[in-house]
DNA sequence: GTTAGGG
DNA sequence: CCCTAAC
């Protein structure tokens, strides 16, 4: 298996239109990008920021009743972390702000209080979420936050401060493979039993970061994880705004070089927002109904044509935000819930994993006990899924820094946790459990967690793109791209799980891109088995390269760039017999004619294409680069292109006279 | 929405 | 492949 790397295109900027076209040459092309900090430092500011969340409501929803629980006993099991607690020392709860409580979503009582040996420990990690995680992973000071997670151990402060005081102690270069899951998995997960009851935070590996939820009353809990299932896989999805495919929630993570590393994700990032832009502004979204949103109209009559970057970039930023699709796209979704007996999280959550990106379960006491606690678990949050490329030659390590390449720039931003319940998201943080029905049994089976960036909070569109492929022999194909149908409908696996939330877990991959598969680069077996393989007649190689995510929501300055996908030989055929036909300047009906099961070549790609292969059949076949195109192509290139364009002068001729 | 063409 | 102008 080799996979090439890809190379996209060299720029990413905008071209700044104020100049005039004739002096276009002139203009420049500005390059949106942040100033990357290092890979490092920002996974310590995602484990900080999951950490930190966590802390964060866990200390807005501490109760005052909390300390009436009963007396816990707080574990944490940690090769290189442990702390135990005896149970001995209780910590003194600090008074709770009641009216702060009832409001909080996670207020349920906690109950009883754990507490640490090490304070000191806990006090170092919160004042160490509080300076990586900068301004919102912990609001309050480190202390206090300390205070509170500590009063009641046994919610998921506690575990959580373990885990991640673990994990950022660990050298950062560690991160990466923890977070793909090639560290030794010493952590919660080495005796998840005694996690019960220890609010933990894990950044876990695999395509996955998982903070799972394990309380028995509400704690943030052991952390499972998922070891060996990165999923490496090829798909296409271009094109989403065709119907809408059941699937697991991913994201395709264009795997940069690594010497240039988080920059190379930050462009790319940044050129998905000009990609939605674009769709925006081709066609518009499908909002979480299904109906179009005409966008385009709005766009146009709102901006004229001197736009300027800064313009531009806001006018998106605007557009995004009126679109689910663009939202979702920041966040890391998280559905998919299962009433969990809690067995093999792999095999029973396959269903949740489909399209959700956290799957959780719960329990709950007994009705009649009108004051019962909450009990569920959060088995994962799924990172989009990841879309990697890289050299068989690569080495492991590399492998383990692309993958956490890709990762930071999705989890870059910091993080804050957003409720689904039956497929509607939960925004009033005010309300009680049971006012959202989330106390209730039936509708803890919808109850979805998610991932999302600080900034945006709009809920995920769906969409999905049409699978199949129509080859240019005329034959429809399957490309190597997941294919809507081959994912089982959500609610075949997860019970009770409504509609809507699982368009919660395509908003993600379904601006993913179409590529060849059959280089084998999935790993993830589900995958693999439930989509459609086809070989690709001449399909080169640079086809397979990583395909960038379309990660529906991004950090605002950033847009992503179509990835480049080089015309097979078989597609230029196809282009080359269009044209033949129906003559340069009829590029929509090429398109129709030959490319109309392509989603991702557009009529400008097809006529941008006639114009690279007329200018490909002119020079030597020395100055030809990429693919080779066979010389009898290129001779029908020369010949349609010198018919039609004299029949492009003779009608001219005829319409002068 | 298409087409043409520079970048 | 992007972007814009011009239709």
């Amino acid at each position: 298996m080799v996979l090439q790397r890809r190379l996209d295109y060299g720029f990413n900027g905008y071209q700044v239109p104020v100049v005039p076209r004739a002096s276009r040459s002139a203009r420049g092309r500005e390059s949106i990008r942040k100033k990357g900090k290092d890979n490092q430092v920002r996974a310590f500011e995602i484990l900080a920021a999951v950490a930190g969340k966590l802390l964060q409501e866990r200390e807005s929803c501490a109760l005052p009743n909390a300390a009436s629980g009963a007396d816990q006993h707080t574990i944490i099991k940690n090769t290189n972390w442990e702390q135990k607690d005896v149970g001995q020392r209780r910590m003194r709860l600090e008074p709770c702000d009641q009216g702060r409580c009832d409001k909080n979503t996670f207020a349920f009582a906690p109950g009883s209080q754990g507490h640490h040996e090490n304070n000191s420990e806990m006090i170092r990690f919160a004042e160490k979420l509080a300076t990586v995680n900068g301004k919102n992973a912990c609001k309050s000071s480190p202390r206090k936050a300390v205070g509170d997670y500590t009063g009641y151990g046994e919610s998921f402060g506690g575990k959580l401060e373990g885990v991640v005081e673990r994990e950022l102690e660990v050298e950062p270069q560690k991160i990466g493979s923890m977070i793909n899951g090639s560290v030794p998995d010493t952590g919660c997960s080495k005796d998840p039993m005694k996690l019960d009851m220890k609010p933990s935070a894990v950044v876990s590996l695999d395509t996955c970061v998982k903070a799972s939820l394990f309380n028995n009353r509400m704690n943030f809990g052991s952390f499972s994880r998922r070891q060996g299932n990165m999923k490496l896989v090829s798909r296409d999805d271009d094109e989403n705004s065709s119907g809408c495919s059941q699937r697991d929630t991913m994201i395709q993570a264009y795997r940069p070089p690594l010497h240039i590393g988080d920059r190379r994700i930050r462009k790319l990032l940044a050129s998905k927002y000009r990609r939605v832009a674009s769709k925006l502004r081709d066609g518009g979204f499908y909002n979480t109904d299904g109906k179009r949103q005409p966008v385009y109209r709005n766009w146009k009559s709102c901006h004229t044509r001197h736009r300027s970057q800064r313009i531009s970039s806001f006018k998106r930023r605007k557009l995004l935000d009126r679109s689910p699709v663009a939202i979702s796209g920041q966040g890391f979704y998280s559905k998919g819930i299962y009433n969990s007996s809690d067995k093999g999280i792999l095999g029973d959550n396959s269903g949740a994993a489909r399209g959700a990106s956290s799957s959780v379960s719960c329990q709950q006491a007994p009705p009649q006990s009108g004051d019962y606690n909450v009990k569920l678990s959060i088995k994962s949050f799924r990172v989009p899924e990841l879309f990697i490329e890289i050299p068989a030659t690569a080495t492991v390590g590399s492998l383990k820094t692309t993958v956490m390449e890709a990762v930071t720039a999705i989890l870059g931003d910091g993080l804050h946790v957003g409720i689904l319940l039956q497929g509607k998201k939960v925004r009033d943080d005010s309300k009680t459990l049971r006012q959202t029905g989330i106390s209730q049994v039936d509708k803890l089976r919808t109850l979805g967690f998610t991932l999302e960036p600080r900034h945006a909070q709009i809920p995920p569109p769906l969409c999905t793109e049409d699978p199949s492929f129509q080859l240019p022999g005329g034959t429809p194909q399957q490309l190597t791209r997941y294919s809507a149908t081959s994912f089982p409908e959500p609610g075949a696996s997860i019970v009770s799980l409504d509609p809507p939330v699982l368009n919660l877990g395509n908003c993600v991959d379904s601006d993913l891109d179409i590529v060849p598969s059959h280089t084998g680069i999935s790993t993830d077996k589900t995958m693999s088995e439930s989509r459609a393989l086809v070989a690709v007649p001449a399909m080169s190689m640079e086809a397979l390269t990583a395909v960038p995510f379309q990660q529906k929501s991004r950090c605002s300055e950033y847009s992503q760039r179509r990835i480049r996908r080089p015309f097979s030989v078989s597609e230029v055929e196809a282009l080359v017999q269009a044209v033949e036909k129906l003559g340069t300047g009829r590029w929509r009906d090429v398109k129709l004619r030959a490319f109309d099961s392509a989603r991702h070549r557009t009529y400008v790609d097809l006529k941008d294409k006639w114009k690279t292969l007329v200018h490909t059949a002119k020079i030597s076949p020395q100055q030809r680069r990429g693919e080779p195109v066979p010389q009898e192509l290129l001779d029908r290139v020369l010949a349609a292109h010198a018919y039609w364009s004299q029949q492009a002068v003779a009608l001219q001729v005829n319409a002068g006279v």
